[in-house]
DNA sequence: CTGAAAGCGCTTACAG
DNA sequence: CTGAAAGCGCTTACAG
């Protein structure tokens, strides 16, 4: 491939003069310009990105790390989304995304340490908080700026996010249901050890406490995000008899529609017998039937408004430390209905 | 951040001893290997990936390009199954996935051959073959090695790829159709300028003629896979009255739930009056109701084999050129049935 | 406005 | 086994 050298040479320039025509420095005299793209264009020049990046310390890229295991990581809507506001973002200001691979949770810190130790990427964007392994602490320890999508926990107060309100949210459908008389109301969350399953939970203890309710510690379980979790959840609540939900969220559609078909299989109708919310509105809630009434979360938004976030201050060569939050949406269909009677 | 070359002078070598360490040489005592590993962890020595690429012009990054504005993209089960199946190798190889976005079609490849001509990957993999950019003549002009999803026009036949037989699997979903007695059917594909459109179309048409029918140029249409495109399919059709199809083929769920629900509205049953078949056999197949007859396609697997394919030709410095074909499999679901009796 | 030179942080053939 | 040097292909402060 040809480099700046043989441009220079077939120009009769400098090799300094064409790069500074190809980095568009403005001082440089018309005709050289044009003499210097014509030698370009004949030779097929295009300036190599990686000596670029080397000389100006900088790479136009910005890095995401996901564990290629996680099955329930590309079933649900949360991974593309995130991807579509990363690309928009990242398109417009002529950056791009860097995927880093991981073999499981704890491994994606160590790639993104690994990436921007070895500069390769100038941000990150940190797909999610979660509790067993300390990322904020070890992206605070180096100097890549980096942007949360979701909350840190209270302790690292000062870094950048962009989060969903979860814990008001959740204690929003949770009021939802006991305006419609539900008193005994489950929780099932996606994965303990991310904070959102925390704030969720918050959320929802907040809202029963404020209703005068102490919910039985049964009604709180979690599904990592698989139909199969929703499953085995009904099935160990309904043990409890007459103690049993007459309404249940879950943190994702997938695991509502596993609860919905599990109470269907006992014959319980929905939502006359037991309400179902999910979270995320993907397509599964539009066409699942009955049709599932669902937290929106936009996760795409989140990742756009991250994105520019970081790529502010990547440019602006400073750490981030703005917070957003991000608005969602109860989509009500028919899945959620008032209480049965009691008996 | 520290460089080789401090860390050489706190151990007390030459640089070039620190770098034969770091990049694995064999020639290096155990002593001085110790030394330098000790004043590397001191220091908190990373070595700098940037400066590695360039020196050794490969940089351990594939390229693929997504256009961020196409809704359908990060609605349907392709690219995040993509994004599996490349995760899954390239992490196993020590490689990265760089990601572009791009404003739409013709674009993606501009910025593939950006990527490519700017060294800033090693590799591409190709995500889908549009008919109407010549993408795979542009990519045959320049030396990075590159492996198609889908399979080449007959023009490029050099080209490495990895497909999944569209043809011969749309051709055994018609069968099926047939077999059940439908004469009547209606082929929805998704975007006509992208090859496997054309090949389902000729899928559809061996088996229809093979069995003697010569189809109305009425029951072809696109649908862009977006579920208002099937809703639209179903409009037209329905105007034909008596020749209107009794069945359907749709590239993929989402078209498919669009088909069910347009005719759900029009009060037809469905397997009774008509019945319905999807592709991708996404989670939309199996939650749907009624739960759709989908032919199962795995991109992942076939993501996972194109980047493998891809890895060992940049390993072994050589362009690739197998080519491997995939096998899908019908997942028969409640949607497709016998056809109506004649009247 | 342009040239000459040093530098970004590595790798690697060549000596010894 | 290790050092000294040239090179990967750019950028940019410094002259003029």
């Amino acid at each position: 491939m040809p480099t700046i050298r043989d441009v220079a040479e077939k120009a009769g320039v400098h090799p300094s003069t064409v790069s500074r025509v190809f980095s568009g420095k403005p001082t440089i005299s018309n005709t050289t310009r044009q003499r210097v793209l014509a030698a370009a264009d004949e030779l097929g020049f295009q300036p190599n990105a990686i000596a670029r990046s080397l000389s100006m310390q900088c790479t136009h890229t910005i890095a995401i790390a996901v564990s290629h295991a996680f099955q329930g990581y590309f079933e649900d809507v949360f991974f593309p989304q995130v991807m579509q506001g990363l690309l928009e973002v990242t398109s417009k200001y002529g950056f791009r995304v860097l995927v880093a691979g991981s073999n499981g949770h704890a491994d994606e810190i160590t790639q993104l340490l690994d990436i921007v130790g070895s500069r390769q990427a100038d941000g990150i964007v940190m797909l999610s908080n979660r509790l067993d392994v300390d990322l904020i602490s070890a992206l605070q320890n180096q100097a890549t700026p980096f942007v949360l999508i979701g909350r840190p926990d209270p302790s690292h107060e000062a870094c950048a996010w962009v989060d969903s309100s979860d814990t008001m949210y959740t204690e929003q459908v949770i009021n939802y249901l006991l305006g419609m008389g539900h008193q005994r109301i489950a929780y099932v969350g996606g994965d303990p050890d991310v904070l959102v399953s925390k704030e969720r939970l918050h959320g929802y203890q907040i809202a029963l406490q404020k209703a005068g309710i102490s919910p039985l510690p049964e009604w709180v379980d979690y599904g990592f995000f698989v139909e199969d979790g929703g499953r085995q959840a009904v099935r160990r609540m309904s043990r409890l008899g007459e103690l049993a939900p007459t309404a249940y969220y879950a943190a994702n559609d997938l695991m509502a529609i596993g609860i919905m078909r599990s109470l269907q299989e006992q014959n319980l109708r929905i939502p006359e017998d037991v309400s179902v919310v999910g979270t995320n509105d993907s397509l599964l809630a539009a066409y699942a039937s009955p049709a599932l009434t669902s937290l929106y979360v936009p996760y795409s938004v989140m990742a756009a408004k991250a994105t520019s976030l970081l790529i502010q201050s990547i440019l602006a060569e400073e750490m981030p430390s703005s917070q957003t939050t991000i608005p969602c949406n109860l989509v009500i269909r028919a899945s959620a209905g008032p209480a049965p009677a009691a008996l």
